[in-house]
DNA sequence: CCGATTTCTCAAAACGTTTTGAATTCTTTT
DNA sequence: AAAAGAATTCAAAACGTTTTGAGAAATCGG
């Protein structure tokens, strides 16, 4: 292995200089630099992040915790995630530590990680109302960027995108389409985006001038078969009249909303139109449904660079308020909308 | 942050000797020795990892993937292992770091885990036959262990079950019971353990004189679906003969069996005799099946100390042939099976 | 061509530990 | 009581980088 003292010796200079020209400095000579590059390339230079560690009082290394389901599986979305965030990580020189966790406490997998103190700052994921991460990091000054948003006005680094706007762009263009009974299949509500997208929905209905029963706003895992029993039930009329369109809040379900409705013989989008929120994982294409499918579209991973660049300025010491990004989805209208059924447009009535 | 100095001013000793006090070398006074940890207590002394990996030449960190599948879930297993995992090396001062890979070269992500010189270590799951990673890893002398056994006599560390026995035992039970029409519900045939658990079930098989008709040796993804869906075909008796017991590689393998029995309105033991390998998962209770499963029982987690000793010890110089070990999974006899059903003790006829 | 900048380079200190080789203290033996 | 030996402890070097504070070389204006 060599070390800058080798490239030193070799090209008569001092390791200080060797070390400026690599990382860049402005105060290097342009010839200096392209000769230390050289050798360095030459003698396979690779710094020893150790020593590096040492001299820096950083660990170069950032933690991200996976919370496992009871039945021990996680979340489909999170390894999606975690593949590009950690490759955005290793582009930029940072490892990434996954720890599993399988515990009530939410907090606790981190005060172990803390302990072990290996890391320089976290990767937070799954926002819920409430959360009581960001208060317990923050209380000891650890830096961390959030994947969301758990808090309206957070005092903490995060990306995220506008889930309200998610919902309100949703309904304006089913409300354009004429349809006045419009139900929600909703992300799990502890979970602070479903929170955010149920408020955007009842704000926009209202807006609308469109009650919702409380039966038409539901929700539960985000799979097909959540997507399937529910609609069933809906497009079956036994809750009420049934809605004409369905906001989903994730791809998979709507699937399962699609297959009801083939199977109770509905046709879409002439009797049903369907709406979902599609975090673009890779395994699943919208734009092939059938009918293709109409969605507000926020790639997930598109997050993971962000997230990456502001959680390097974080810890350089760019203070947190400058570190907040909100993107805004946007709706690709395809196949699985189309207009009100003629006589369906009146809205429910409440009792 | 204390470090050893403000340490060694405190009690007026020398840094070395408070280093050696904390490290447990022999060579440092019983009395010192507490002096030493009572004042590191006091101060609330903590290690600098980067100076210790400066200093020793180790990172202090080990490395696993995990291979996602073309749905991005990952093996069901996997979690259980590396949450006891990461407990075990934390214990003793090693941290995990987990890495995903969904690519289709088996060994590139090692590539590059090891390119980003981190590690001092792997631990491999997950080992399949011909597998290339060992050859890759010692090529490179790299230090790793194995949880499996991916070849007949392997030159690196191990630990795993004895597979061949886990079939044998079964196979033994089932024909001391008279059963002679035994079908096998096996694991993915890519991976290891159930090559081995093929090849025992056969040599037992052969052993009792019993040949198996090919369609009576199946495998699949170890699911419930899949054992529903085998065991249903088969003891609909399209295929042949039924079988009048069923080895399942998984205990959601034999729920699915079980199901398929209720079904078809066939009772076990009576009718059917079921037996499966139990991996121990936490949320899975093969002896709250109805009836009790009968089974070889070895837990997955029960790998996980041994396989950081190893690793340690590797790390520290054991050469690899010393650190290999194979259990035998115990056999425990419950209520899923039964003496052969009256009339039924012939064995296939192969054509 | 001289002094004043500006640009570049250097030697040395620092980071906090482990390890080496020698020096000191304590114990035992003669 | 001195010598030998064992048991402790020490100072210093080493690990490979970054950073500091100065110094040397180059460039500039006059």
């Amino acid at each position: 292995m060599a070390t800058l003292k080798d490239i030193s010796v070799e090209l008569g200079l001092s390791v200080a200089t060797v070390s400026r020209a690599l990382n860049g400095f402005p105060e290097v000579g342009a010839k200096t630099r392209s000769r230390v590059q050289d050798a360095a390339a030459r003698l396979g230079y690779r710094p020893n992040r150790s020593a590096q560690r040492l001299a820096t009082g950083r660990s170069g290394v950032v933690g991200m915790i996976v919370k496992l389901r009871a039945d021990m599986s996680a979340d489909q979305t999170f390894f999606d995630v975690l593949t590009t965030l950690t490759a955005e990580l290793a582009a930029r020189d940072l490892d990434l530590v996954l720890s599993v966790d399988q515990g009530d406490d939410p907090v606790a997998p981190y005060a172990r990680m803390l302990e072990r103190d290996l890391l320089d700052g976290f990767v937070l994921n799954a926002p819920a109302t409430g959360d009581p991460r960001p208060g317990f990091l923050m209380a000891r000054g650890v830096p961390f960027v959030m994947h969301g948003q758990a808090d309206p006005a957070p005092g903490y680094a995060f990306f995220g995108i506008d889930n309200t706007a998610v919902s309100v762009d949703s309904v304006g263009l089913l409300a354009s389409l004429g349809h006045a009974r419009i139900a929600l299949i909703n992300g799990e509500p502890r979970f602070a985006f479903a929170a955010e997208r149920e408020a955007g929905f009842r704000a926009a209905m209202t807006a609308e001038a469109r009650a919702v029963p409380a039966a038409f706003i539901a929700d539960g895992p985000p799979t097909e078969s959540t997507g399937y029993t529910l609609a069933l039930s809906w497009l079956s009329g036994r809750a009420g009249p049934r809605p004409t369109a369905i906001l989903c809040a994730t791809t998979p379900v709507a699937a399962g909303v699609l297959r009801a409705a083939r199977d109770l013989g509905l046709s879409v989008p002439r009797d049903l139109s369907v709406v979902a929120h599609d975090d673009a994982l890779p395994n699943i294409r919208p734009a092939h449904f059938n009918p293709a499918l109409t969605v507000t579209h926020a790639p997930l991973r598109d997050a993971c660079a962000p997230l990456a660049e502001m959680l390097i300025d974080h810890l350089n010491g760019a203070p947190a308020a400058r570190l907040q990004t909100v993107k805004r989805a946007g709706l690709i209208v395809r196949a699985s909308t189309g207009p009100v059924p003629k006589g369906e447009e009146h809205p429910w009535q409440i009792p």
